[in-house]
DNA sequence: TGGTATCTCATGGGATGGCATGGGAGTCAA
DNA sequence: TTGACTCCCATGCCATCCCATGAGATACCA
């Protein structure tokens, strides 16, 4: 399986272009859409992206919850409404939608941060920030990384 | 099942390439995608090394976890955007990312230290520093190791 | 048993191509 | 005409590829 692993931060220039970095380039286009699908992230300053694939199964997640949660009927409108689908040009660049770029605060520069099945872009410094405190609340919490057999975390 | 053991001090040249040891190839080819995975210890001044299949339970277990809680959240944030996906060449070296040798401290040269279904990378000389008083804490605390359906040891 | 051939690995360095980045020109709509 | 966006071309750095060397281990043979 692919999947979006390690940070790389891309200078946005003066158009608003900026380099999807090639390593996700390439996990992307092993979906069966071209391109990359991107939304303002709830929980953070940054923005979502994921590929055709996962934004299906993102899709299929709020449909068979919508049935019973009001909650949820709002998270895919807020989800689908504000998504947009992007397509890279031959050197590899994107056009961040201008208000995807205030959501996340981002200026002149852009970290594209890999979770796995999806990838974040941040504002650099926004994410230091986000990244130390997460490092912080995982020692206070004693969290292990979750090996098979070690019985998980806490 | 192959196992990473032994430990093994190889030169990091200017361009901060380094051989990966020929028996950790081999125990590495043997996944299901070649090249190893790397990324920062929480614990320790060093880098984790891995082989796909096990970097996939891994994603597997921070996944299970994410739905239900914030902490896994962060931690599969902290592991995915810091590993990175590395191919050695024809003659077995990788290159090092410079946010990873700095994470270790290591410059010229790296101790690859077998430690089972996964192994670390050192600066030499804090390896043997950490491990004596390893070493040590093991005599004084009686450590055995626990093993499966031996009701386990403390 | 001494010596030689061969192979595997680790290591150095030059060359090449990929990738990120900058900017100009063309197109379309307001 | 201006502003927003899309192609297209140019450039410089760095990761990777390729070739060469040397050390150590093992096998082979006289």
């Amino acid at each position: 399986m692919k999947l979006f692993l390690s940070t790389t931060v891309n200078k946005v220039d003066r158009k608003g272009r900026v380099s999807v970095p090639a390593g996700f380039r390439t996990v992307l286009a092993a979906n069966t859409t071209p391109g990359v699908f991107v939304f303002p992230s709830f929980h953070g300053a940054c923005i979502m992206g994921v590929g055709s694939d996962e934004m299906e199964r993102l899709a299929d997640g709020t449909e068979s919850f919508a049935a019973f949660s009001p909650e949820h009927e709002d998270a895919a409108r807020l989800i689908f409404g504000a998504t947009h689908h992007l397509n890279w040009d031959e050197t590899g660049r994107i056009l961040l939608p201008a208000e995807l770029r205030e959501h996340a605060g981002i200026d002149d520069q852009a970290a594209f941060v890999g979770v796995g099945k999806r990838f974040e872009i941040w504002h650099p410094e926004r994410h230091r920030e986000a990244r130390d405190t997460a490092r912080q609340r995982a020692v206070e919490t004693k969290l292990s990384i979750p090996m098979p057999g070690s019985g998980g975390a806490k």
